[in-house]
DNA sequence: CGCCAGATTGAACCCACTCAATACCGGTGG
DNA sequence: CCACCGGTATTGAGTGGGTTCAATCTGGCG
């Protein structure tokens, strides 16, 4: 068992000032709660498993994930699933549902949390450069998308697991977490689903990257043991 | 052999008053042009093979596609290679690049065609109505990516084929091209690279289809004998 | 005509899936 | 306290859809 009690729900609540997360971080995940603290925006909690909203529910805003964990997923009318994304601090909800009346997707906790709601139109007619800052974060999200779909496109199982738990402690380590120590908040099947793997698929993934070496596993506790040699491990695997 | 000059790269450059396209389309591709219509923009024909822009370069412009087939694709620096979309009438070249000082994927013309250069920074300036249509476009193109990813995963390979064709005939319908008869602008390769597939797969995929009586295969032309035969095949056929 | 990129089809292979059995773990109640 | 339970995770064995490799065919073009 790994410590990882710094990255627990608890610790995610606390404010930015905590001890445990650095006073200024610079990159961008954490300018927009910046932009927006001063603000009377509505908070919400939310605990595990609750809804932020549902597909098909009327749009009013946009929510900034200010602590915890979320995913946003994709149900299509004949009850097929897709997660396309999991959503931590500094992060966006609803993006994808700009320009509609109702929400596309479901934002459903895996923790609890916190989210701020941002009542999009007006905060981008009286913040200019909120409306600037959303542009780039719609762009990133593209970007973001179509960096995942080569991913999948192009990778092994066990590559497509490993990128996966290099891209959330990288996202982590910008949080001011530990990059080499993590607490999956998500079950197996999410992250195979994720992945476009089943859940079986993954456990092999992680016991083999562990057999190797690579990385420690202890149910939802992981430890990157060899960062290098899980990148090298990405190039070096032929991929078909 | 079908009857698709229509769809062909001249008449695709006629322009929107010609007897092939219909003078007034309320639907969305069209609009951004209608916007930018009297403005002096760059306009730049391209020829096949021909790039619109190249990763790495320093960005300047987004490219509205005014005639002609585009594909966009993201190489990782190993090689690997994903086709992000296939572009047409109304699209906009670029968007995934906005925020940032280069272009992060290519932009290929796949066929005689012509772009119209959007200096992105100085229109949304002047026009914000073009700045919150550039919002809901963003938005627009995360909903597709996300759809594909949902498709990518869930669907056997035939169904992402006809997926595709129907996706692809849909489009051209509101362009108000033929929603039955299409040609390819693309090879099997690169069809395969979208969907994921190898490009004997989709030969197979297709082949199927034509066997059973749902599409003709006649080389690059597509003719969509059974819409709704597509699509129950969609529903019913297992997921894995 | 010859060339070459693209397309088709067949046969063998392999990675991830499916099915199944077992282990684990936190919570709940007798 | 322990037994039970549902949700989750691990591991094994067998299967299969799509890939790989290879041969052939087509059509456009110098």
């Amino acid at each position: 068992m790994f410590d990882t009690t710094i990255q627990s729900a608890e610790a995610l609540l606390t404010p930015a000032q905590s001890v445990y997360a650095p006073l200024e971080v610079a990159s961008t995940p954490r300018d927009l709660e910046a932009m927006l603290k001063h603000l009377p925006l509505q908070r919400r909690k939310v605990n595990a498993k609750q809804y932020v909203f549902r597909a098909g529910q009327p749009r009013q805003s946009l929510f900034l994930v200010h602590a915890g964990f979320f995913k946003t997923c994709l149900i299509s009318e004949d009850g097929r699933e897709k997660i396309t994304g999991f959503r931590m601090r500094g992060d966006l909800l609803g993006l994808d549902s700009l320009d509609m009346p109702v929400y596309t997707c479901d934002a459903i906790a895996l923790d609890v949390g916190e989210v701020w709601e941002l009542p999009y139109a007006s905060l981008s007619e009286s913040l200019p450069e909120f409306h600037q800052r959303l542009t780039s974060i719609l762009a990133g999200e593209i970007r973001r998308d179509w960096s995942w779909m080569l991913a999948l496109a192009t990778l092994s199982a066990e590559q497509r697991v490993a990128t996966f738990l290099l891209d959330l402690a990288g996202r982590l380590e910008t949080l001011g977490f530990s990059a080499r120590r993590l607490t999956l908040r998500m079950t197996r099947a999410e992250i195979g689903n994720f992945l476009s793997l089943k859940l079986e698929t993954v456990t092999r993934a992680l016991s083999s990257l562990q057999a190797q070496g690579l990385i420690g596993v202890d149910g939802r506790d992981i430890r990157i043991e060899d960062t290098a040699g899980m990148r090298t491990a990405l190039a070096t695997q032929r991929y078909h």
